[in-house]
DNA sequence: GCCAAAGTTATGCAAACGTATAACAAGAGG
DNA sequence: CCTCTTGTTATACGTTTGCATAACTTTGGC
């Protein structure tokens, strides 16, 4: 009686993946307190214990979860950079107007991001996740407009580019999740041409079409 | 043996809003998964079963909070705004360095803003009491923009208004987040001076001292 | 001063939580 | 075809959770 439940192996990327999906899904969907163990097996296809064997704490899968999802941000905005010519400005310009277009905007990433911003202050593990991907995203920022600058015959000074990229980054942040948050208000917006506009005149530099 | 508590009675209104503010601690201390009815009541000084009494579920008390903080902040701020001189230019200028200084930053406030917008784009009446105060605090942005810019002489578009109040607002929202997110990494940056000097370049406006 | 009403406490319970441990079975190596 | 490894399931434990219920105690009206 009671046959156990046949299973295949996935190995440990896909499974670790498909759990990390399930996280993400879970928390977007029904906030953290629905990403129960139990809750996010069953969506991942496996049994609770199983988690257990890939991350060591539950709090573990939840770090992994946010890593995931800023890089995957990160990933989204950057993804069309190899697609572009080799115009800084453009390139410039192009990783702008990503940041603040779907899929980085958007009700499930503003879900997902709120939900871990709760925990940063007081978890050390997402802290540490956070503080690294965030870095990330910001130096990628700052490479772009140091490149930019340089191209347009500007003056180079690193604590200026730095001041440029902490505003710029925040400039992009506060956007999508404003837009993110209110789609309605934001909805005959354009967003990217707003952003583009901005940081124009943040850099002093012309980034409009 | 084992006496009773002694108790005394202190009415509806009292405590409702013990429990709402025992509440509010809670979760700005330690995640809404710190708010438990045994530690909510502990903390109002009185035992979990009264919170029956007053609140017919937890969820109850929980929306009863958050409706409370929101107004809360959106009256701290509409309040700090009298407080500033009758020069445009001040006036904006103070009002954008006390939107990126303590107590606004901060991980307490962090915490609890964190929790609020996770319910954003699940909770129609979160969303609602969101979109209000977010465009309370726009408008107010606005209005000091236009004031400032007609003060030196500059022709005040409405529509450049707006997309200045909006970049503006995303810029302040994203310092102060990323702020009371990581504070090790922005204990040594001077956020007012930082903010003021982006502003500057965003409306073409000198707001530094 | 007593009585009824209601505010408050005390106790208990069923369910769900995260985690630990052991049994099993699938798939690769020989 | 067999065997060993380990990915995976199954079961269980202790804790904590939200909630229900009954007992008690304060307070205001008569």
């Amino acid at each position: 009686m009671s046959a156990r439940r046949s299973f295949q192996r996935a190995g440990e990327v896909a499974r670790r993946a498909a759990l990390i999906d399930a996280t993400k899904y879970l928390i977007a969907e029904g906030g953290p307190e629905a990403a129960t163990v139990r809750a996010i097996a069953a969506r991942a296809g496996v049994t609770p214990g199983l988690i257990r064997h890939y991350f060591s704490t539950k709090e573990d899968l939840v770090a992994a979860t946010h890593e995931s999802l800023m890089t995957g941000l990160t990933e989204a905005a950057a993804a069309r950079l190899d697609e572009l010519p080799d115009d800084p400005i453009a390139r410039l310009r192009g990783f702008i107007a990503a940041s603040v277009s779907p899929p980085v905007t958007g009700p499930r990433a503003m879900a997902l991001w709120a939900a871990a911003m709760q925990l940063v202050p007081r978890d050390a593990a997402m802290r540490r996740v956070h503080a690294a991907t965030y870095l990330a995203f910001r130096e990628r920022l700052e490479g772009l407009i140091s490149d930019a600058l340089r191209a347009a015959g500007r003056p180079v000074d690193s604590a200026t580019i730095r001041a440029h990229a902490i505003a710029g980054n925040a400039l992009i942040d506060g956007l999508w999740i404003e837009a993110a948050a209110l789609p309605d208000h934001f909805f005959n917006i354009d967003l990217p041409a707003l952003a583009l506009s901005a940081f124009s005149r943040l850099l002093d530099l012309p980034l409009e079409e």
